[in-house]
RNA sequence: GCCGAAGUGGCGGAAUAGGCAGACGCGCACGACUCAAAAUCGUGUUCCUUCGGGAGUGUGGGUUCGAUUCCCACCUUCGGCACCA
């Protein structure tokens, strides 16, 4: 009997699996193919115990379905694109590239040390050129489906980052930087959008992939879906000004008009007497930051501009406003105000002295203009509408409710508007003013314009000698041999776009480049997509619930408009794990210093129990503070399945029923470990194996259960754990002469009639309360189970010599004596 | 404000087509081994108790023979959205 030693153990079978290729992940039209994929790491430079967390439940799941049958793809890349690269050459003068693929020979080393079975062969790197020459190829592809577009707006730009950001970057309720936490602000910039506008519907339609309900909410509510109709008004100068509302059966309440301070019109409407005023709130406007603007529980501040608008469904004359409460990123930047029925214009027109027109009725009869507290938005009937009068109003949104239904069909009827969906979400802005990503492969021509680097110029190369300086532009803009170059139509004197590309972009197709790393040709193998698209099983964290989750479905719609691929849906199942907090309960972070290093535990104790504890100490999707205590348990549970792997069992006193007990909690195992790996529930598949555990070692110690049992229950806890623990079970599974390798082996199976009890513990309660518990045989009749509780002394006792009211029974479970 | 998730021993967590609350583990206590300690092994471990029992899954109600599980109201924590027309 040797002793364990994880320390050498683990990287020799390292070694050993990598020698025979055993994880090389290849088609194989025999087998169910089944793409397990977990989120890629970003090259930080040390895998932290989060990656540990994430990963090895991924990896034994993927080893799971790997033992159930499947030919498995579980794949490893970096994206290694980003800013703390840039930050670091900044701070410490080492090249971004340096930095980023020093940290990645680093990952991998640490990667391996875990025992996963990526293949290697597979693992792509999107910093790499001969990766980002393919996101440069999908860039152009965008632009040639119309997807991609250059537009001036006030786009959000993080001061402290020194680079715009997506919508979907901003965070929280100051508006703050995903990344480093700085509010942002607002800057009038040209950049690149990604249309992702254009799927907002089929972007709301979940119904073909199995994600957990909060991504699906999350998703829901960032997209933001408003039905109603648009309706064009037309100011007195002539000119036609749309607007959105979701409530188009209160059009005829509408009593003035509000324009967004950066509305195009305002210059147009704004009268003589006015345009001072208007100057000045613009001005005082544009100098409130979002926060401040977007608070909705600041008073509302606003001017008249003079103008007037024509209402199309009554010919009234109202008048238009200037607010900074519209905002002009929704809809069409200006909106009908009807006081009576919308808290918002209430609130101004009380402020104003502007006119109430009440048009619903509530039940409880008319409303008063100059009494109403607050605006009313229930139901009743219409009034004061002209045609709509009398049509009822439900809680209802959109067509649902009768009389918008009524005012949608009036508005088509007189050319006036026209139902109309509307959509929180913007479109995505992928410029970024920074060197290491991607370069917007683009040129720009006095003649031409905008024209995108032809093909074969792929990909347009990050030149490396490049000043890093926080300047609010891409160092690229200073770098004169890469900003001239010569335009692909003319000929002539041209230059690049400077601004780098959104590492997003990056990583919203990296699933589709594990399957041909190395391709020249295309982004990826069309026959390797054939066989492994889509992804089956993806894991990771919910902070990407709204950026890199949609990314990349709109990416796989455009991908499948391009014909590449012929699915809506990257990801057809989807399941998030929490977060490993440092044993204060806070976010691990070396500033705090409760930072869990991986490295020093795997030292320590292996790469098995670290494995082993991470699936254990928490449920998977919830995460939890770290316990440096806790880890014992898995590691005792390992030193036990080594002993009792190694124990040369000789039964001394063979035992009918210790044999029986044995064999059924192995089969039960088997049985609730598959199911548990089914679910994701790890904690409770590690709780089970660490049962059957003890059953062995009371068989070890009494030595009193069959061999074959005892070689059944063993090996079965085996193939159980290896998925969990690798190198552990196969070293076990070597050293009983078993045929390598364990994790070729197929997953066990039970035996329904094993594991079944033969007997059972009767509950007899009195009143709901337990007074006894009797074993009876399993099977045993229910008229049996009554007269058997009801003979119990503890229950004769308490029943007092009265006859029972009621007595309850549950077949195999238990009898409820009603007194 | 709106939407969503969650509240169970000292701790992490089990158990919900309604049926033994606290699996499994950590920690702790006692015992064994040891000169001693660690490790290991064994026993115990929700609380109260006059040892008969009683109370108990955030709080208060309800349905039921029976509720951690279902319903209503509320409290707390976390997450998302928020002047989105």
């Amino acid at each position: 009997m040797s002793s364990y030693t994880p320390q050498q153990l683990e990287p020799r079978w390292q070694a050993q699996w990598q020698a025979d290729g055993l994880y090389r992940q290849v088609i194989d039209h025999n087998k169910p193919k089944h793409y397990a994929l977990t989120m890629l790491p970003y090259p930080s430079g040390d895998l932290h115990i989060g990656h540990w967390y994430a990963m090895t439940p991924s990896d034994a799941r993927a080893r799971y379905m790997r033992m159930k049958g499947y030919n498995v793809m579980f794949p490893m890349g970096f994206d290694a694109f980003g800013l703390p690269a840039e930050n670091a050459a900044i701070k410490r003068n080492i090249h971004p590239q340096t930095w980023t693929f020093a940290n990645i020979e680093r990952m991998r080393g640490q990667l391996r040390s875990m025992g996963a079975m990526f293949d290697w062969e597979r693992e792509a790197v999107s910093a790499d050129p001969s990766y980002y020459k393919w996101t440069q190829w999908f860039f152009k592809k965008l632009i040639e489906l119309g997807l991609a577009y250059r537009k001036l707006s006030a786009v959000d730009f993080c001061p402290n980052c020194n680079t715009t950001l997506a919508r979907e970057q901003v965070w929280g309720d100051d508006r703050h930087c995903e990344r480093c936490g700085t509010p942002v602000i607002k800057k009038d910039l040209e950049q690149w959008f990604f249309k992702t506008t254009d799927y907002a519907e089929e972007l709301l339609d979940f119904s073909q992939i199995d994600w957990p309900e909060r991504v699906k909410v999350m998703q829901t509510n960032w997209i933001g879906r408003s039905e109603g109709a648009n309706v064009v008004f037309k100011t007195e100068q002539g000119d036609e000004m749309p607007i959105f509302t979701t409530r188009p059966d209160t059009l005829w309440g509408a009593t003035f008009m509000v324009m967004a301070p950066e509305h195009p019109l305002v210059d147009t409407i704004t009268s003589a007497e006015q345009a001072e005023a208007v100057r000045e709130y613009r001005e005082q406007a544009q100098r409130l930051t979002d926060i401040d603007r977007e608070s909705a529980d600041r008073e509302k501040t606003g001017v008249f501009s003079g103008g007037y608008a024509v209402n199309p469904v009554n010919g009234a004359r109202i008048p238009i406003w200037v607010a900074d409460y519209v905002l002009m990123g929704y809809g069409f930047g200006a909106i009908m105000a009807v006081p009576a029925h919308d808290q918002r214009d209430f609130e101004f027109a009380r402020k104003f002295g502007l006119e109430i027109i009440p048009v619903i009725q509530p039940e409880s009869g008319a409303l008063d203009a100059d009494a109403m507290p607050e605006s009313y938005v229930g139901p009743g009937v219409m009034v004061n509408s002209g045609p709509i009068d009398g049509t009822a109003v439900s809680d209802d949104k959109g067509r649902k409710n009768p009389s918008i239904a009524a005012a949608i069909d009036w508005l088509a009827d007189h050319n006036a508007g026209e139902e109309a969906i509307n959509y929180r979400l913007r479109d995505w802005l992928i410029s970024r003013q920074r060197y290491w990503g991607a370069p917007i492969p683009v040129v720009y021509c006095p003649e031409h314009g905008a024209v995108p680097v032809p093909d074969e110029q792929l990909p347009v190369l990050l030149p490396e000698d490049v000043e890093f300086m926080p300047t609010g532009e891409s160092p690229l803009r200073f770098h004169e041999e890469f900003l001239h170059t010569e335009c692909p139509i003319c000929g002539g004197p041209a230059q690049r776009e400077t601004d780098t590309m959104d590492t997003f972009m990056c990583s919203s197709w990296y699933q589709y480049r594990y399957l041909s790393p190395n391709d020249d040709e295309a982004p990826f193998d069309p026959t390797e997509g054939a066989y492994w698209l889509p992804v089956d099983q993806y894991t990771g964290g919910i902070e990407h619930a709204t950026m890199h989750l949609i990314y990349t479905r709109f990416f796989t719609k455009a991908m499948r408009e391009m014909g590449l691929v012929d699915f809506a849906e990257p990801m057809l199942a989807l399941h998030n794990q929490g977060m490993v907090l440092g044993e204060d309960n806070e976010k691990m972070s070396k500033s705090r210093g409760n930072v869990v290093a991986p490295d020093d535990l795997v030292q320590q104790y292996g790469a098995d129990t670290v494995r082993t504890y991470l699936m254990f100490f928490t449920k998977w999707d919830q995460g939890g503070p770290w316990n440096y205590d806790g880890i014992k348990g898995p590691q005792r549970l390992l030193l036990d399945v080594w002993d009792i792997a190694q124990h040369a069992y000789a039964p001394q006193k063979e035992d009918a029923q210790a044999t029986r007990n044995l064999r059924r909690k192995t089969h039960q195992t088997i049985r609730k470990v598959g199911q548990d790996f089914e679910s994701f529930s790890f904690n409770t598949a590690v709780a089970a194996i660490m049962e059957l555990r003890n059953t062995l070692n009371d068989a070890k110690r009494n030595q009193n259960v069959s061999a074959a049992a005892w070689a059944e229950g063993v090996e079965s806890m085996l193939l159980l754990l290896a998925p969990i623990a690798p190198h552990i079970t196969e070293e076990l599974w070597a050293q009983r002469g078993r045929p390598y390798s364990i994790h070729q082996q197929s997953w066990p199976q039970w035996d329904e009639a094993i594991a079944k009890e033969d007997t059972i513990t009767l509950i007899v309660q009195i009143n709901g309360k337990v007074r006894d518990r009797i074993d009876v045989p399993a099977g045993t009749p229910e008229a049996d189970l009554k007269a058997a509780a009801l003979a119990s002394d503890n229950v004769q006792k308490h029943l007092e010599g009265k006859e029972p009211r009621k007595v309850i029974v549950v077949k195999g479970k238990l009898v409820n004596i009603v007194r």
